[in-house]
DNA sequence: CCGTGTTTGATATAGTGGATAACAATTATC
DNA sequence: GATAATTGTTATCCACTATATCAAACACGG
Protein backbone atom coordinates (compact mmCIF):
# COMPACT_ATOMS: atom_id res chain seq x y z
CA UNK A 1 0.00 0.00 0.00
CA UNK A 2 1.90 3.27 -1.44
CA UNK A 3 1.88 6.13 1.40
CA UNK A 4 -0.81 8.22 -0.57
CA UNK A 5 -3.09 5.14 0.29
CA UNK A 6 -2.34 5.17 3.84
CA UNK A 7 -5.80 5.59 5.80
CA UNK A 8 -7.55 7.70 8.00
CA UNK A 9 -4.15 8.57 9.40
CA UNK A 10 -3.14 10.84 7.43
CA UNK A 11 -3.04 14.53 8.38
CA UNK A 12 -2.50 16.39 4.92
CA UNK A 13 -0.34 19.04 5.02
CA UNK A 14 -2.11 21.68 3.49
CA UNK A 15 -4.35 24.01 4.92
CA UNK A 16 -2.40 25.64 7.71
CA UNK A 17 -5.41 28.26 7.91
CA UNK A 18 -7.58 25.75 9.69
CA UNK A 19 -4.96 27.10 12.48
CA UNK A 20 -6.27 25.57 15.90
CA UNK A 21 -9.73 24.53 16.73
CA UNK A 22 -11.24 22.96 13.75
CA UNK A 23 -8.50 21.12 11.04
CA UNK A 24 -10.31 20.58 8.29
CA UNK A 25 -12.44 17.61 10.63
CA UNK A 26 -11.58 13.79 9.96
CA UNK A 27 -13.89 11.79 8.24
CA UNK A 28 -16.09 9.68 10.46
CA UNK A 29 -15.60 5.79 9.90
CA UNK A 30 -19.00 5.53 11.20
CA UNK A 31 -20.61 2.26 11.55
CA UNK A 32 -17.73 0.86 9.83
CA UNK A 33 -15.83 0.36 12.75
CA UNK A 34 -18.24 -2.12 13.87
CA UNK A 35 -18.01 -4.10 10.53
CA UNK A 36 -15.70 -7.29 11.30
CA UNK A 37 -15.45 -7.86 7.72
CA UNK A 38 -13.67 -4.19 6.93
CA UNK A 39 -11.61 -4.27 10.03
CA UNK A 40 -10.48 -7.94 9.65
CA UNK A 41 -8.78 -6.63 6.02
CA UNK A 42 -7.20 -3.83 7.36
CA UNK A 43 -5.55 -5.98 10.11
CA UNK A 44 -4.36 -8.43 7.71
CA UNK A 45 -3.41 -6.05 5.55
CA UNK A 46 -1.01 -4.35 8.47
CA UNK A 47 0.55 -8.18 9.01
CA UNK A 48 1.03 -8.98 6.02
CA UNK A 49 2.94 -5.60 5.78
CA UNK A 50 4.74 -6.38 8.47
CA UNK A 51 5.91 -10.14 7.62
CA UNK A 52 6.82 -9.01 4.22
CA UNK A 53 9.07 -5.73 6.39
CA UNK A 54 10.44 -8.72 8.70
CA UNK A 55 11.52 -11.06 6.40
CA UNK A 56 12.63 -8.40 3.79
CA UNK A 57 16.57 -10.44 4.54
CA UNK A 58 14.91 -13.39 2.90
CA UNK A 59 13.09 -11.80 0.13
CA UNK A 60 10.10 -14.45 1.01
CA UNK A 61 6.39 -13.18 0.40
CA UNK A 62 4.16 -15.24 3.31
CA UNK A 63 2.73 -17.45 0.28
CA UNK A 64 6.62 -18.31 0.06
CA UNK A 65 6.87 -18.84 3.37
CA UNK A 66 3.99 -20.77 3.78
CA UNK A 67 5.34 -23.37 0.61
CA UNK A 68 8.32 -23.83 2.66
CA UNK A 69 6.66 -24.60 5.57
CA UNK A 70 4.17 -27.10 4.13
CA UNK A 71 6.99 -28.94 1.95
CA UNK A 72 9.57 -29.14 5.22
CA UNK A 73 5.93 -30.79 7.46
CA UNK A 74 5.09 -32.88 4.29
CA UNK A 75 8.19 -34.37 2.50
CA UNK A 76 6.90 -36.21 -0.62
CA UNK A 77 3.66 -34.75 -1.41
CA UNK A 78 2.79 -33.11 -4.80
CA UNK A 79 1.85 -30.30 -6.33
CA UNK A 80 -1.78 -30.61 -6.35
CA UNK A 81 -1.76 -31.90 -2.31
CA UNK A 82 0.38 -28.26 -1.46
CA UNK A 83 -1.86 -26.09 -3.96
CA UNK A 84 -4.68 -27.62 -1.86
CA UNK A 85 -4.11 -27.12 0.78
CA UNK A 86 -3.14 -23.87 0.96
CA UNK A 87 -5.68 -22.73 -1.30
CA UNK A 88 -3.90 -22.23 -4.14
CA UNK A 89 -4.88 -23.31 -7.49
CA UNK A 90 -3.25 -25.88 -9.12
CA UNK A 91 -2.58 -23.60 -12.41
CA UNK A 92 -1.51 -20.26 -9.89
CA UNK A 93 1.11 -22.58 -8.31
CA UNK A 94 2.97 -23.40 -10.98
CA UNK A 95 4.69 -20.28 -11.45
CA UNK A 96 4.97 -20.26 -7.50
CA UNK A 97 6.71 -23.10 -8.05
CA UNK A 98 8.37 -21.96 -10.60
CA UNK A 99 10.28 -18.93 -8.40
CA UNK A 100 11.43 -21.47 -6.09
CA UNK A 101 12.95 -23.55 -7.63
CA UNK A 102 14.91 -21.06 -9.73
CA UNK A 103 16.24 -19.82 -6.49
CA UNK A 104 17.18 -23.72 -5.64
CA UNK A 105 14.57 -23.72 -1.99
CA UNK A 106 13.24 -26.67 -3.38
CA UNK A 107 12.89 -29.28 -6.17
CA UNK A 108 10.49 -30.83 -8.10
CA UNK A 109 11.20 -34.84 -9.12
CA UNK A 110 9.02 -37.17 -11.10
CA UNK A 111 7.48 -39.76 -8.72
CA UNK A 112 8.37 -43.11 -9.77
CA UNK A 113 4.42 -45.04 -9.16
CA UNK A 114 2.49 -42.06 -10.82
CA UNK A 115 5.13 -40.94 -13.42
CA UNK A 116 2.54 -37.55 -13.72
CA UNK A 117 3.12 -35.85 -10.44
CA UNK A 118 6.15 -34.23 -8.94
CA UNK A 119 7.46 -34.59 -5.54
CA UNK A 120 7.86 -31.76 -3.83
CA UNK A 121 11.10 -31.10 -1.32
CA UNK A 122 13.18 -28.73 0.34
CA UNK A 123 16.59 -28.34 -0.81
CA UNK A 124 19.39 -28.22 1.64
CA UNK A 125 19.12 -24.61 0.91
CA UNK A 126 15.74 -24.20 1.33
CA UNK A 127 15.80 -25.84 4.48
CA UNK A 128 18.44 -23.04 5.60
CA UNK A 129 16.64 -20.57 4.22
CA UNK A 130 13.05 -21.72 5.96
CA UNK A 131 15.20 -21.92 9.20
CA UNK A 132 16.63 -18.84 9.24
CA UNK A 133 13.06 -17.50 8.05
CA UNK A 134 11.21 -18.75 10.91
CA UNK A 135 13.70 -17.29 13.03
CA UNK A 136 12.87 -13.67 11.99
CA UNK A 137 9.47 -14.42 11.90
CA UNK A 138 9.46 -15.52 15.48
CA UNK A 139 11.91 -12.84 17.09
CA UNK A 140 10.66 -9.92 15.11
CA UNK A 141 7.21 -10.40 13.61
CA UNK A 142 5.34 -12.56 16.11
CA UNK A 143 7.10 -10.92 19.16
CA UNK A 144 5.77 -7.39 18.20
CA UNK A 145 2.23 -9.41 17.35
CA UNK A 146 2.62 -11.04 21.30
CA UNK A 147 3.89 -7.14 22.48
CA UNK A 148 1.12 -5.72 21.22
CA UNK A 149 -1.77 -8.18 22.09
CA UNK A 150 0.11 -10.12 25.16
CA UNK A 151 0.76 -13.75 25.20
CA UNK A 152 -2.93 -14.68 25.66
CA UNK A 153 -4.50 -12.22 23.59
CA UNK A 154 -2.64 -13.70 20.76
CA UNK A 155 -3.64 -16.74 22.04
CA UNK A 156 -7.52 -16.11 21.56
CA UNK A 157 -7.35 -14.19 18.92
CA UNK A 158 -5.33 -16.85 17.09
CA UNK A 159 -8.38 -19.11 18.55
CA UNK A 160 -11.53 -16.94 17.20
CA UNK A 161 -9.55 -16.90 13.46
CA UNK A 162 -9.06 -20.82 13.53
CA UNK A 163 -12.66 -20.68 14.49
CA UNK A 164 -13.65 -18.50 11.61
CA UNK A 165 -11.50 -20.16 8.64
CA UNK A 166 -12.61 -23.42 9.77
CA UNK A 167 -16.27 -23.35 10.71
CA UNK A 168 -17.73 -20.27 9.43
CA UNK B 1 -12.28 -19.19 -4.29
CA UNK B 2 -13.70 -22.10 -6.49
CA UNK B 3 -14.06 -25.48 -5.33
CA UNK B 4 -11.39 -26.83 -6.37
CA UNK B 5 -9.41 -24.11 -4.23
CA UNK B 6 -10.85 -24.90 -1.00
CA UNK B 7 -8.06 -25.46 1.58
CA UNK B 8 -7.34 -28.64 3.63
CA UNK B 9 -11.02 -29.79 3.96
CA UNK B 10 -11.07 -31.80 0.79
CA UNK B 11 -11.31 -34.83 0.60
CA UNK B 12 -10.57 -36.04 -3.14
CA UNK B 13 -13.23 -38.78 -4.63
CA UNK B 14 -10.62 -41.04 -5.89
CA UNK B 15 -8.86 -43.79 -4.74
CA UNK B 16 -11.45 -45.50 -2.85
CA UNK B 17 -8.55 -47.97 -2.28
CA UNK B 18 -7.58 -46.71 0.91
CA UNK B 19 -10.53 -48.09 2.28
CA UNK B 20 -10.38 -47.59 6.55
CA UNK B 21 -7.81 -46.50 8.08
CA UNK B 22 -4.99 -44.82 5.75
CA UNK B 23 -7.54 -42.72 3.49
CA UNK B 24 -4.42 -41.28 1.71
CA UNK B 25 -3.08 -39.14 5.19
CA UNK B 26 -4.26 -36.08 5.21
CA UNK B 27 -1.44 -32.99 4.78
CA UNK B 28 -0.41 -31.64 7.57
CA UNK B 29 -0.83 -28.10 8.56
CA UNK B 30 2.17 -27.83 10.84
CA UNK B 31 3.63 -24.71 12.56
CA UNK B 32 1.05 -22.94 9.76
CA UNK B 33 -1.88 -23.07 12.04
CA UNK B 34 0.16 -21.02 14.90
CA UNK B 35 1.03 -18.76 12.19
CA UNK B 36 -1.19 -15.52 12.89
CA UNK B 37 -0.73 -13.83 9.38
CA UNK B 38 -1.99 -17.27 7.44
CA UNK B 39 -5.12 -17.32 10.02
CA UNK B 40 -5.97 -14.23 9.64
CA UNK B 41 -5.93 -14.47 5.62
CA UNK B 42 -7.95 -17.33 5.60
CA UNK B 43 -10.48 -16.27 8.13
CA UNK B 44 -10.88 -12.95 5.91
CA UNK B 45 -11.43 -14.55 2.87
CA UNK B 46 -14.24 -16.63 4.77
CA UNK B 47 -15.83 -13.28 6.16
CA UNK B 48 -15.94 -11.68 2.60
CA UNK B 49 -16.86 -14.97 0.95
CA UNK B 50 -20.07 -14.85 3.42
CA UNK B 51 -20.54 -10.73 3.12
CA UNK B 52 -20.98 -11.08 -0.50
CA UNK B 53 -23.19 -14.36 0.01
CA UNK B 54 -25.68 -12.37 2.14
CA UNK B 55 -25.73 -9.15 0.39
CA UNK B 56 -26.15 -10.89 -2.90
CA UNK B 57 -29.71 -9.47 -3.51
CA UNK B 58 -28.14 -6.40 -3.60
CA UNK B 59 -25.47 -6.90 -5.97
CA UNK B 60 -22.63 -5.11 -3.29
CA UNK B 61 -19.18 -5.71 -2.65
CA UNK B 62 -17.66 -4.89 0.51
CA UNK B 63 -15.63 -2.06 -0.97
CA UNK B 64 -18.83 -0.65 -2.21
CA UNK B 65 -20.78 -0.92 0.52
CA UNK B 66 -17.96 0.61 2.64
CA UNK B 67 -18.06 3.57 0.68
CA UNK B 68 -22.10 4.03 0.68
CA UNK B 69 -21.45 3.68 4.10
CA UNK B 70 -18.97 6.40 4.33
CA UNK B 71 -20.96 8.82 1.96
CA UNK B 72 -23.83 8.77 4.48
CA UNK B 73 -22.00 9.38 7.78
CA UNK B 74 -19.79 11.87 5.97
CA UNK B 75 -21.62 14.16 3.69
CA UNK B 76 -20.02 17.11 1.54
CA UNK B 77 -16.58 15.01 1.34
CA UNK B 78 -14.86 14.61 -1.94
CA UNK B 79 -13.53 11.90 -3.27
CA UNK B 80 -10.24 12.34 -2.29
CA UNK B 81 -11.11 12.37 1.50
CA UNK B 82 -13.59 9.46 0.90
CA UNK B 83 -10.67 7.45 -0.99
CA UNK B 84 -7.75 8.01 1.32
CA UNK B 85 -10.38 7.09 4.55
CA UNK B 86 -10.39 3.36 3.22
CA UNK B 87 -6.77 2.87 1.80
CA UNK B 88 -7.85 2.99 -1.58
CA UNK B 89 -5.90 4.91 -4.64
CA UNK B 90 -7.35 8.05 -6.09
CA UNK B 91 -7.10 6.61 -9.32
CA UNK B 92 -8.32 3.21 -8.31
CA UNK B 93 -11.75 5.41 -6.64
CA UNK B 94 -13.12 6.59 -10.17
CA UNK B 95 -14.01 3.15 -11.43
CA UNK B 96 -15.48 2.48 -8.29
CA UNK B 97 -17.42 5.46 -8.24
CA UNK B 98 -18.36 5.37 -11.69
CA UNK B 99 -20.31 2.04 -10.98
CA UNK B 100 -21.98 3.61 -8.00
CA UNK B 101 -23.25 6.73 -10.06
CA UNK B 102 -24.05 4.71 -13.12
CA UNK B 103 -26.14 2.34 -10.80
CA UNK B 104 -27.83 5.91 -8.96
CA UNK B 105 -26.68 4.88 -5.89
CA UNK B 106 -24.46 8.52 -5.50
CA UNK B 107 -23.57 11.73 -7.04
CA UNK B 108 -21.01 13.77 -8.40
CA UNK B 109 -21.68 17.23 -7.61
CA UNK B 110 -19.11 19.82 -8.39
CA UNK B 111 -18.06 21.91 -5.38
CA UNK B 112 -18.80 25.54 -5.60
CA UNK B 113 -15.78 26.62 -2.93
CA UNK B 114 -13.34 24.48 -4.86
CA UNK B 115 -14.59 23.85 -8.75
CA UNK B 116 -11.60 20.85 -8.84
CA UNK B 117 -13.53 19.04 -6.34
CA UNK B 118 -16.32 16.69 -6.57
CA UNK B 119 -18.71 16.43 -3.82
CA UNK B 120 -20.23 13.24 -3.08
CA UNK B 121 -23.57 12.54 -1.64
CA UNK B 122 -26.06 9.44 -1.86
CA UNK B 123 -29.31 9.63 -3.93
CA UNK B 124 -32.29 8.29 -2.86
CA UNK B 125 -31.96 5.20 -3.97
CA UNK B 126 -28.36 5.07 -2.39
CA UNK B 127 -29.85 5.39 1.24
CA UNK B 128 -32.70 2.93 0.30
CA UNK B 129 -30.29 0.44 -0.88
CA UNK B 130 -27.72 1.32 2.26
CA UNK B 131 -30.71 0.62 4.28
CA UNK B 132 -31.65 -2.86 2.75
CA UNK B 133 -28.05 -3.66 2.99
CA UNK B 134 -27.35 -3.22 6.65
CA UNK B 135 -30.46 -4.68 7.30
CA UNK B 136 -29.05 -7.77 5.65
CA UNK B 137 -25.74 -7.22 7.09
CA UNK B 138 -26.94 -6.91 10.33
CA UNK B 139 -29.54 -9.73 10.22
CA UNK B 140 -27.34 -12.30 8.37
CA UNK B 141 -23.67 -11.57 8.13
CA UNK B 142 -22.83 -9.91 11.39
CA UNK B 143 -25.36 -12.23 13.10
CA UNK B 144 -23.57 -15.70 12.06
CA UNK B 145 -20.28 -14.55 13.94
CA UNK B 146 -22.08 -13.98 16.97
CA UNK B 147 -23.78 -16.90 16.70
CA UNK B 148 -20.34 -18.81 15.78
CA UNK B 149 -18.15 -16.15 18.75
CA UNK B 150 -20.83 -14.76 21.21
CA UNK B 151 -21.23 -11.50 21.53
CA UNK B 152 -18.38 -10.82 23.89
CA UNK B 153 -16.35 -12.87 21.78
CA UNK B 154 -17.01 -10.82 18.56
CA UNK B 155 -16.36 -7.99 20.44
CA UNK B 156 -13.44 -8.73 21.97
CA UNK B 157 -12.14 -10.24 18.53
CA UNK B 158 -12.86 -6.56 16.73
CA UNK B 159 -11.12 -4.92 19.97
CA UNK B 160 -8.12 -7.08 19.17
CA UNK B 161 -8.19 -6.34 15.12
CA UNK B 162 -8.80 -2.66 15.43
CA UNK B 163 -5.97 -2.66 17.49
CA UNK B 164 -3.59 -4.15 15.22
CA UNK B 165 -5.30 -2.19 12.25
CA UNK B 166 -4.27 0.92 14.04
CA UNK B 167 -1.39 0.58 16.20
CA UNK B 168 0.77 -2.32 14.35
C1' DC C 1 -1.59 40.57 -12.23
C1' DC C 2 1.72 36.88 -13.25
C1' DG C 3 4.19 32.81 -12.75
C1' DT C 4 5.30 28.88 -10.01
C1' DG C 5 3.80 25.21 -7.47
C1' DT C 6 0.00 22.27 -5.65
C1' DT C 7 -4.28 19.85 -5.57
C1' DT C 8 -8.21 17.29 -7.77
C1' DG C 9 -10.18 14.08 -10.70
C1' DA C 10 -9.00 11.35 -14.46
C1' DT C 11 -6.44 8.29 -17.85
C1' DA C 12 -3.14 4.96 -19.14
C1' DT C 13 -0.45 1.38 -17.76
C1' DA C 14 1.77 -2.26 -15.24
C1' DG C 15 1.97 -5.75 -11.69
C1' DT C 16 -0.22 -9.26 -8.80
C1' DG C 17 -3.62 -12.74 -7.26
C1' DG C 18 -7.32 -15.44 -8.41
C1' DA C 19 -10.22 -18.14 -11.69
C1' DT C 20 -11.54 -21.07 -15.93
C1' DA C 21 -10.70 -23.72 -20.20
C1' DA C 22 -7.92 -26.60 -22.62
C1' DC C 23 -3.97 -29.71 -23.61
C1' DA C 24 -0.39 -33.67 -23.52
C1' DA C 25 1.15 -37.24 -20.78
C1' DT C 26 -0.02 -40.66 -17.75
C1' DT C 27 -2.92 -43.58 -15.05
C1' DA C 28 -7.41 -45.84 -13.72
C1' DT C 29 -11.34 -48.51 -14.99
C1' DC C 30 -14.18 -51.46 -17.30
C1' DG D 1 -7.83 -51.97 -25.39
C1' DA D 2 -11.14 -48.06 -25.38
C1' DT D 3 -12.86 -44.57 -22.35
C1' DA D 4 -12.54 -41.70 -18.52
C1' DA D 5 -9.95 -39.35 -14.98
C1' DT D 6 -5.75 -37.09 -13.06
C1' DT D 7 -1.34 -34.23 -13.16
C1' DG D 8 1.24 -30.46 -14.41
C1' DT D 9 1.10 -26.86 -17.59
C1' DT D 10 -0.23 -22.97 -20.70
C1' DA D 11 -3.13 -19.35 -22.07
C1' DT D 12 -6.35 -16.16 -20.82
C1' DC D 13 -9.43 -13.30 -18.17
C1' DC D 14 -10.90 -10.53 -14.29
C1' DA D 15 -10.28 -7.88 -9.99
C1' DC D 16 -7.37 -5.21 -7.21
C1' DT D 17 -3.27 -2.52 -6.49
C1' DA D 18 0.31 0.84 -7.78
C1' DT D 19 2.76 4.59 -10.44
C1' DA D 20 3.27 8.26 -13.74
C1' DT D 21 1.11 11.74 -16.08
C1' DC D 22 -2.35 15.17 -17.51
C1' DA D 23 -5.67 19.24 -17.71
C1' DA D 24 -8.27 22.07 -14.89
C1' DA D 25 -8.50 24.68 -10.95
C1' DC D 26 -6.60 26.78 -6.94
C1' DA D 27 -2.81 28.99 -3.72
C1' DC D 28 0.60 32.20 -3.12
C1' DG D 29 4.67 35.03 -3.43
C1' DG D 30 6.55 38.58 -6.02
Amino acid sequence: MADSAKPVSRREGRKEAAVAADETQAVQLGELSDLLGYVLKRAQLKVFEDFLHCVAPLQLTPAQFSVLLLLDANPGRNQTEIANTLGILRPNFVSLLDSLESRDLCTRVRSANDRRSHILMLTEKGHAVLARAKKLVVSKHEARLNELLGPDGREALLAMLTKIAEEF
